[in-house]
DNA sequence: CGGTTTTGACCTGCGC
DNA sequence: GCGCAGGTCAAAACCG
């Protein structure tokens, strides 16, 4: 089995160590974006299995290009294997009218145990905003793509419920290569995933020496 | 000096 | 219409 490393294995920050989504059988041509970035869908990965407001998020399943796409692809997250059918992948059905408004963009939430806020996810990224939103002792940031004429943006915000976990959401795709240019794909808002709980090594196939602390 | 960050002001949508 | 909340702008500050 061949399999798919989505980020750059030669990465290296001390400060974070790095999960990585790993696919089994995979379709030529593939990108995570073709499965986890629907049309007025947000998706949600929580790497960590942790199940909340199940009420708003709901597991993807049927009726989903998600559950469709699912039936070939595993991931990996936070250093268990899954499958697209547990609870480790929430789809949110229901965006509001500002969402449909603003060109029906795509939208994929990450929720990441960090030490780290910002995380290189080999894009270079501009802050342009940083607002305090209700119901959260936390900040939420806000980042558009460096790169010109790429309209990705992205928002950052510590879990209100546990300070421990990261949301970082990617609105839109990148039209352009990641900067980071050993990096394994294109396009997709992101290209490393990050986690504090996984021993990277076990994923990456090329890493730096310097890089295997955690 | 150029790129990035900060931060208050402004804009927009939504609920009442 | 008004107030609130979220998102964006843009000038100033900061930094390498």
């Amino acid at each position: 089995m061949e399999d798919y490393y989505f980020g750059n294995p030669n990465y290296s920050n001390p400060n974070c160590a790095h999960s990585f989504v790993t696919m089994a059988t995979p379709t030529s041509d593939f990108m995570l974006s073709d499965y986890l970035l629907l049309d007025d869908d947000v998706i949600m990965i929580d790497n960590h299995h942790q199940h909340q407001d199940q009420e708003s998020w709901s597991q993807s399943t049927e009726s989903s290009s998600l559950a469709a796409a699912s039936s070939n692809v595993n991931h990996e997250f936070g250093g268990a294997t899954t499958s697209s059918h547990n609870n480790n992948i929430k789809c949110k059905n229901n965006v509001s009218k500002r969402n449909k408004q603003v060109e029906a963009r795509q939208r994929v939430v990450f929720r990441t145990r960090s030490e780290l806020e910002v995380m290189d996810d080999g894009f270079k990224w501009r802050k342009y905003g940083k607002k305090s939103v209700k119901n959260s002792p936390n900040p939420r940031n806000y980042y558009k793509c460096s790169s010109v004429g790429c309209g990705v943006k992205k928002r950052v915000e510590r879990d209100a419920e546990d300070r421990s976990y990261v949301l970082t959401s990617y609105d839109g795709v990148h039209n352009h290569q990641s900067p980071s240019s050993n990096s394994y794909y294109t396009t997709s808002p992101f290209s490393i995933f990050h986690s504090n709980d996984i021993n990277w090594s076990l994923h990456a196939p090329a890493v730096n020496s310097s890089s295997s602390n955690s």
